[in-house]
RNA sequence: GGUGGGGUGGCUGAGUGGUCGAAAGCGGCGGUCUUGAAAACCGUUGAGUGUAACAGCUCCCAGGGUUCGAAUCCCUGCCCCACCGCCA
């Protein structure tokens, strides 16, 4: 969420910068409802200052042993005025904050123009791409040619489309990838491993931006609680922080986790609809940083740089854009996307996702921090970046280490996960 | 599932319907003392909104209600704790 203070006296600035997000600012909007918000404020607290001192001498009257009849009917119809103008303030208010809840965050200056991911930037680029001497299989046709082990039929048959099944020294390979990646992360990248809720309720999604505009992404749970699977670790590991104020000591708080995530993918039917690349249940190793706010910018290098690092170890080519403004997530202020090279599409695809969000999360979660400087408390920064998504780093292996007979070489660094073993063939 | 007790400031914890935004302690900050530190002592210290600065207003889990007036009374929900029962 942005300051509202900032939106009220910098409208067009505002306006100006979401431009390059594709977001149109209603700014004669805006200020119509933050004018009449004003004015009936203004009016409603002289009434409650009134109402405040004339209970307040009721009290003392009575004290007193006065009578106090008469003060009693003077104050009559203060309260038919009163309650009247709260909830018109707050029918006012509510406006306003479901507003203010859908204006994205406001794109970093360095963001390129553009309006979809055709328009991003290349910053860097790592590795080379193998080049096969047979005709390369993706993993579809590799995992079918394995016994199996790889299945998206059975999967189907058990829930529907968008759903994986393994078996085997696959699934073992794609349990080795979870812990190689925790284990970096907490070993030589200083973050701290935790363990989370895979439901959350809506103030936690509400917290870090999914709802209330993304609420079809979802999959929400059948019952009155409100409860939705998590679309990614990000939401349930930032909302630790919500309604908290830590001590500036703590700071930078680095946390891994991993949990499985749950899109329903509503607006991508017939969109990679192939194998394993957008599934509605996958994995993900995730990386998230609270941070004072002048780190933000560094903390978001470091971590991207963690998140490539586990590509090299694996020895799997990538490169690292950033994200035009039109690409740009609703909540974020820079994004780096990584993007992993697959053999079968002759294509860098999206592997890893890193983003800035300022202090946009930890407003709309009041996450803080106190500044010892001015003893005030403020608002942390949030990062976080999947390191990696699980799924595509397993599909990226298969394709990257395959044979010509077939089978998969191991990476050396996921050997110890797998009891030494060093290729994956028929069983 | 049953019964009972709770949710108050960064933390712990008191609070009779009427100057209670809230005692006290801890922690934080400033100071005295000290070569320096600790201890001790003194002072200060909730979050927001608003203002040029005051003032004012809101907030004692959340949402309703009673009242001239609610942290305090009533209703609903959420969460926590204790004991009993049941299950893993």
């Amino acid at each position: 969420m942005l300051d509202s203070k900032f939106v009220r006296t910098q409208p067009e600035d505002v306006a100006a910068k979401l431009v390059k997000k594709g977001f149109t600012l209603d700014v004669e909007a805006f200020h119509a409802l933050e004018q009449s918000r004003r004015d009936i404020q203004v009016r409603t607290e002289s009434l409650q200052q009134e109402r405040n001192n004339r209970s307040k001498n009721i009290g003392k009257a009575k004290a007193a042993g006065e009578d106090i009849a008469p003060l009693l009917k003077e104050v009559d119809d203060l309260k038919q005025q009163l309650s009247a103008a709260e909830t018109e303030l707050s029918g006012v208010q509510t406006q306003l904050d479901a507003l203010l809840a859908e204006i994205p965050n406001l794109p970093d200056d360095a963001v390129p123009e553009g309006n979809d991911e055709d328009d991003n930037v290349e910053v860097r680029r790592w590795g080379t791409p193998k080049s096969f001497d047979f005709e390369v299989k993706d993993h579809v046709d590799l995992g079918a040619a394995l016994n199996g082990q790889l299945d998206f039929e059975v999967a189907t048959k058990i829930t529907g489309s968008r759903f994986a099944a393994m078996k085997g020294d696959i699934a073992r390979l794609h349990r080795a990838l979870i812990q190689f990646m925790l284990d970096t992360h907490q070993q030589d990248h200083g973050y701290e491993e935790i363990y989370v809720p895979f439901i959350v309720n809506r103030d936690s999604l509400f917290g870090t931006g999914q709802l209330p505009k993304f609420e079809e992404d979802l999959f929400k749970i059948q019952d009155d609680r409100g409860f939705y699977l998590i679309p990614t670790a990000e939401v349930p590991v930032t909302n630790m922080l919500r309604d908290e104020i830590i001590d500036a000591n703590q700071l930078p708080l680095k946390y891994t986790c991993h949990t499985p995530c749950f899109r329903s993918e509503a607006g991508s039917y017939g969109r990679d609809t192939r194998g394993m690349i957008r599934q509605h249940q996958f994995e993900k190793v995730e990386m998230v940083q609270f941070v004072k706010p002048e780190a933000s910018d560094d903390a978001l290098e470091a971590l991207t740089n963690n998140a490539e690092a586990i590509l090299e170890k694996l020895n799997l080519p990538y490169r690292t854009v950033i994200l035009c403004g039109g690409d740009l997530g609703f909540s974020a202020a820079r994004t780096y996307d990584i993007e992993v090279w697959l053999p079968s599409q002759e294509k860098y695809r999206e592997i890893s996702s890193c983003s800035n969000f300022r202090d946009f999360q930890a407003r709309r979660m009041k996450a803080r921090f106190r500044n010892p400087e001015t003893g005030k408390p403020e608002f942390l920064h949030t990062l976080n970046g999947s390191g990696l998504a699980i799924g595509r780093t397993l599909i990226a292996v298969m394709e990257n280490y395959q044979n010509a007979d077939g089978t998969i070489e191991i990476p050396e660094v996921l050997r110890p996960y797998m009891a030494g073993k060093a290729v994956i063939g028929n069983p």
